[in-house]
DNA sequence: TGAATCCCAATCAATTTACTTGGGATTAAA
DNA sequence: TTTAATCCCAAGTAAATTGATTGGGATTCA
C-alpha cells in the first residue's frame, strides 16, 4: 500500500510550483535540485502531468514549467490519479472500469476494498495545492528553517 | 496504492475460516481451493498468520487451520497489517519507525501521507470478520448463489 | 549563434511479487 | 503398524515493476 515515487515526487514538485505560481516558468531543473530528485526522471513524471492538462510548458531558453490553474482548482487526488493512476487496493474496485470477477455480486471482501478506496480518495480530493500552501506558510511563520519546500 | 496479494489473499482466507468458525481444523487444502488460490503459496501467507498469533494449526491428517478467538476479536487491521507490514504511503510516516527525512518537521506532504496513512488505518481497524459475516449471512439470505464465500 | 531549456525514446539494474519445487515432521484412522 | 492426510520449512525463479540513466533532438531567448 506505498505510493510509488512517481505520486511523491510529483506531489512535492506540484507544491514547488504551487509555491511560486504566478511568478512566471519555473526550469524543471531547479525544481529538481530543490525537491532533491533527479531531473531526468522528474521530466518523465512532469510529462504526465502536462498531458493530463494540470501543468503547462514554456520551451527555450527562459522557459520551464508552470500551474495551468490556481493551486485552490489542483486537488491532492488530480496529482496522485494522473501519475498513479486509479487509486484502488484490488483490481475489483477500480472505479472506471473494475477487473471482472465472477464473484462480485456477493464479495464480502470486496466490500473492505471499497471501503478503503473510497476513504483514500476522500482525503486526497479534499486537499487542494493552496491548503498546502496555506499549511506551508503558517510553518514557515512558526519557524526559521525554509528554503525548501 | 494497491495491496499485494498477501493482504487479499490472507483476508479471503481469514473469512473462509471466521465462516467455519468454531467446526474445528479447516485444512489448507480445502481453503485454497475454495477460494482459488495456490495452497502452496497460500501456506506461506497463514503461516505469517500463525506466527503472529490469528490463526492455530492442528497437524496431522483430520488437522487444520482454525481462529485463535472469535471473529469479532479480529480486525480486517489485523490481518492486513500482519501480512503487508505497517500501512503507509509513504517511509516517513510508518507510524513505528518512520524513516528519518531532514525536512520530517517542516514537511507540508508528509502531513498529506499522514492522513491517508490515518485515513486508511481507522477503516481497517474498524471492520471486525465478525461484520464480514454480517454481511455474508446477509447476502446470502438475500440470493441464492452461494457456497463459495 | 549558443546556451538554456523542453521533449522524446530506449535501455537497464535492482527489487518485489507471486508463485513453484521439493522435501521433512506429525498424527488420525485403517 | 502402516499409510494417507496434513502441517512445516527452505530454496529457487520467472515476470513485472520501480526508479532511474543515457543519449539525443527541438525550441527559444539573449
Amino acid at each position: 500500500m506505498k505510493l510509488s515515487t512517481k505520486g511523491r515526487y510529483g506531489l512535492k514538485a506540484m507544491l514547488d510550483l504551487a509555491i511560486r505560481y504566478g511568478n512566471g516558468p519555473i526550469p524543471l531543473k531547479t525544481i529538481a535540485e530543490r525537491q532533491g530528485l533527479s531531473d531526468h526522471y522528474l521530466e518523465q513524471l512532469i510529462a504526465v502531468l502536462r498531458k493530463s492538462g494540470l501543468v503547462k510548458s514554456v520551451r527555450g531558453a527562459q522557459g520551464g514549467y508552470m500551474l495551468t490553474t490556481s493551486p485552490k482548482n489542483i486537488t491532492v487526488g488530480d496529482i496522485i490519479r494522473t501519475l498513479e493512476g486509479p487509486l484502488a487496493p484490488a483490481e475489483c474496485v477500480i472505479e472506471e472500469d473494475p477487473a471482472y470477477c465472477k464473484k462480485a455480486d456477493y464479495c464480502v471482501t470486496k466490500v473492505v476494498w471499497e471501503k478503503i478506496r473510497d476513504s483514500v480518495n476522500e482525503v486526497i480530493d479534499s486537499i487542494t495545492l493552496q491548503d498546502m500552501l496555506d499549511d506551508y506558510e503558517k510553518m514557515k511563520s512558526q519557524n526559521n528553517y525554509m528554503f525548501y519546500i
